[in-house]
DNA sequence: CAGGAACTTGAGGCGTCCCTCAATTTCGTA
DNA sequence: TACGAAATTGAGGGACGCCTCAAGTTCCTG
């Protein structure tokens, strides 16, 4: 990744802060498919001008995701501090659905994963690794079934942010509803569902 | 609804049949929002033809869904006819999911629910009441944990929607383990969980 | 402050899907 | 068979979003 050869005109760099602001914004409150022309509009700046920034809608994003994404990196540090890997569990997914709730770009950004957000950040494979020895701790203590994976939490997250996406204007509470549900279904005890049964099938390979 | 003054004309009847027929198909493979003129090429038929049938789309998925939603008729008759109610809640959703992952529009149908779909047929309603009662039943059974309701399915809908569609390239199974994770969470035993906490919040009004 | 490089602009071409309607074709009957 | 009613056709206009590029503007340096 060459350094720019020369820094950015003045009159480019506020234009390229512009964008980026708006791209948040929109992005937050749309979607990750919100259309460029509403970021430029809003950004006070041409459609030209934004291509001319970022050439593709996907290196707009790679600028722009980190930000979104760092509130929860906040939380999964977080849940991995937590002394109680159970607890520690519970309170990322929680915090997790939070903020995918507050907002739409993360919620789309977590729930496409690699596929349409394709290699948009470290954060990504980083993410999965967190999340990975946050359920592998909670897994060890005995309170998280011995049978979910990380891949099972792709599926919940694809799950939740439909809940999320659905009930946003009506109920955007009804997440938590919801968790708690499964939440409960994953709770291996004690004093939690003693069942044998074991899940059919292997975790998806997304 | 006054008859039809007179009969169609022959040619008139054969299209009709061959766009509901193309529009059966492409709905099912390609969900709701299929572009209409792909029904009509695949009926063999000018895009023309398609609205002078059916003057909006939202007629046309009337005319078509209910042949979406019959299946999931009977099985809803199966779960309430089942003597064990908790087994004939179980075989419900399965049955239920197991439709919408072989038929993207019926998946898209339960998911948007009146929403887009609208007032689409008596099926809607009449369904929400089947569907209220196969709870009922299991509820009081005390097999079913006595805070969930109908709305909570609708809910669960949603979630499982997204599941299937995401999945359906790569696994199409994934849901039944996800299923299966919920239905844990939403058993009450005997020999389940026992646990004392009550979902927060009231179920979703959609 | 002049000149050239850097940057911006927005109309416009492209693609997709919507839906309409005047011209044409087909059907069914007298 | 011939005629009028019933159906069909598909080009075309509208909406939206993508992205481009020639012309115009702004900056910065010498």
């Amino acid at each position: 990744m060459p350094a720019r050869t020369r820094p950015l005109r003045a009159d480019a760099a506020r234009n390229r802060d512009k964008l980026l602001a708006a791209g948040t914004q929109v992005f937050a409150e749309r979607g990750l498919d919100a259309p460029l022309e509403e970021v430029a509009r809003r950004a006070g700046v041409s459609i030209g001008t934004l291509y001319n920034h970022f050439p593709t809608r996907q290196a707009f994003l790679v600028a722009i995701l980190p930000g979104h994404l760092e509130p929860l990196e906040r939380i999964t540090a977080a849940a991995l501090a937590d002394p109680d890997p159970w607890t520690g569990f519970v309170a990322y997914l929680d915090g997790l659905f939070a903020l995918q709730a507050a907002d739409r770009a993360l919620n789309d950004a977590v729930a496409r994963q690699f596929r349409q957000v394709g290699d948009v950040h470290e954060s990504c494979p980083r993410g999965l690794e967190d999340a990975t020895r946050i359920i592998e701790r909670a897994r060890r203590s005995g309170r998280l079934r011995a049978d979910f994976e990380v891949d099972d939490l792709v599926v919940m997250i694809w799950a939740m942010s439909q809940v999320i996406r659905e009930s946003a204007d009506t109920a955007p509470d009804a997440w938590r509803r919801c968790l708690s549900f499964f939440l409960h279904g994953l709770d291996a005890g004690p004093g939690a569902a003693a069942h044998n049964d074991t899940a059919p099938g292997r975790p998806a390979a997304p």
